[in-house]
DNA sequence: CGCTATCTTGAGTAGCGTCAAGTCATGTGG
DNA sequence: CCACATGACTTGACGCTACTCAAGATAGCG
């Protein structure tokens, strides 16, 4: 089963990812040790091809529920690094620093997404992560999600993905910063998102964003007022309804013109 | 015995890649079998802690020796991923391609570093590489690596380390994209370069650059004139010797300075 | 030796950043 | 509940960085 599949819910008009009745979601942390399968998240969090014991094995590594509000750090660069986290609601972005105090944001992760992946195999995470709005997160000790892949091979395959996905992410925002006009940059980034909402079962077409409009920019290597004044464009055009952080897709297919790739929408 | 210790020889005063005669390197085919103990690059490529006999069963997954003159390709984006490949002599560039044909060069490839490690946990080859000048690899089937290190623990931290310095390595990457000014990226290149020459045994103030303007360019998402034009002006303040593509660091502090203080340039 | 690729340098310009003013949304304390 | 403060966003004017286009120099290669 995939874990859009089992997501998916009656299409709700609007949806932001701390509103979200249909999903399930276990917040008990008395209950923890065997809430991942009653989680709805499961299916994103939880490795696939694993045996129902080895599921369950698995699920026993994740020891705790941390609650963030807006703004408060999950870890900061240079702490020691211990866990993997799950989001489990809410959202985050994921910030590398420079010496002088110049900051790039490098990624915005929504429920069912993996954090600290950068940090495997070093003993501090290089980049720190921020909720952009009230977040929750299961933690996974990793040392001990390393001892038990030694008996069980998939879960090397597991953890090996979940790096090799975020090589392949951070090549993507290399060609989008790299070669990319500011316009193309604000379309990739709607479109990335909006699919990624879809896949989670909520709208593609309408949705509040969590990150104010200077996260946006910095993310795609603008300012803020750039990023403001594509979303104007795009708005006049026909192509956006924009209010604030509420954002409707009204013409994909202009959209997807705007990065110059020939494919369908969605 | 560090990598740079074993490779660092009696700093010639000139050093190319492809022109280092101290180096000892096994190019012989038929003898690849037990080639690794004696290549000079071993420290470089073979996985740390590991005992005799694992590193023996290692070096015997490397299979074949590969010949690439210049501007030929490795591997191309969506071929079927099947092995890893180590730098031997040479070097090369990494690209990630946009349907239209844009490009993005993502990295460049020195002895004694890893490539292919980005198709990880994927079927096919998610960026290409390419050749910068005549270029010796060594190859290593990536499933029977698989298969190894389920029983020598050590290889699969091996293999998480390989991807997790990729994913730094890009984030360094996308710091100096989204946030540096067109000089500041020269410098980083440069220093960047400089290092990684230095921890090969060759003079890290002194080298000759395989790639050309227009491949640092594209790597710095900058233009190949911008580039030239940085070069020019770190030359007139007497930063640098550049003949072509040979180039010479004259002071190095005021190089570093470029990134750190800003105001001190121009 | 000539051809081609590569590099440098200049002139003009577009795109995006900076600065600034003003509007709007949100939250807070009176 | 309102007045106010604060942060977030929009929009305009202007300037600068880096791109484009172009010409010429140089190196490398057959």
């Amino acid at each position: 089963m995939t874990a859009a599949s089992q997501l998916r819910t009656a299409t709700p008009h609007v949806v932001t990812f701390n509103q979200r009745p249909h999903l399930r979601v276990v917040d008990d942390a008395a209950s923890s040790r065997s809430a991942c399968a009653h989680c709805a998240l499961s299916a994103l969090c939880l490795p696939d091809g694993l045996a129902d014991k080895e599921r369950e094995e698995f699920a026993a590594l994740i020891f705790h529920h941390k609650r963030l509000h807006a703004g408060q750090a999950l870890f900061r660069a240079g702490e020691t690094f211990n866990n993997l986290y799950f989001v489990k609601t809410g959202s985050l972005k994921t910030v590398v620093l420079l010496d002088d105090g110049r900051e790039q944001v490098t990624g915005f992760h929504l429920a069912g997404d993996v954090l600290g992946v950068d940090a495997i195999s070093s003993p501090t995470h290089p980049s720190e992560a921020v909720a952009l709005e009230e977040t929750h997160v299961c933690a996974i000790a990793f040392a001990q999600l390393t001892r038990l892949s030694q008996r069980v091979a998939h879960l090397q395959t597991y953890v090996q993905r979940l790096l090799a996905r975020e090589v392949v992410r951070d090549q993507g925002l290399l060609l989008l910063l790299g070669r990319m006009q500011a316009d193309e940059r604000v379309a990739a980034f709607l479109i990335n998102i909006s699919k990624r909402f879809k896949a989670r079962g909520c709208s593609p077409f309408e949705f509040t964003l969590s990150m104010a409009r200077e996260e946006i920019g910095n993310y795609l290597g603008l300012t803020l007022e750039t990023v403001s004044r594509c979303f104007s464009r795009l708005k006049s055009n026909g192509v956006l309804s924009v209010e604030n952080r509420h954002i409707r897709i009204l013409d994909p297919g202009a959209l997807q013109k705007v990065i110059g790739a020939r494919e369908s929408f969605h």
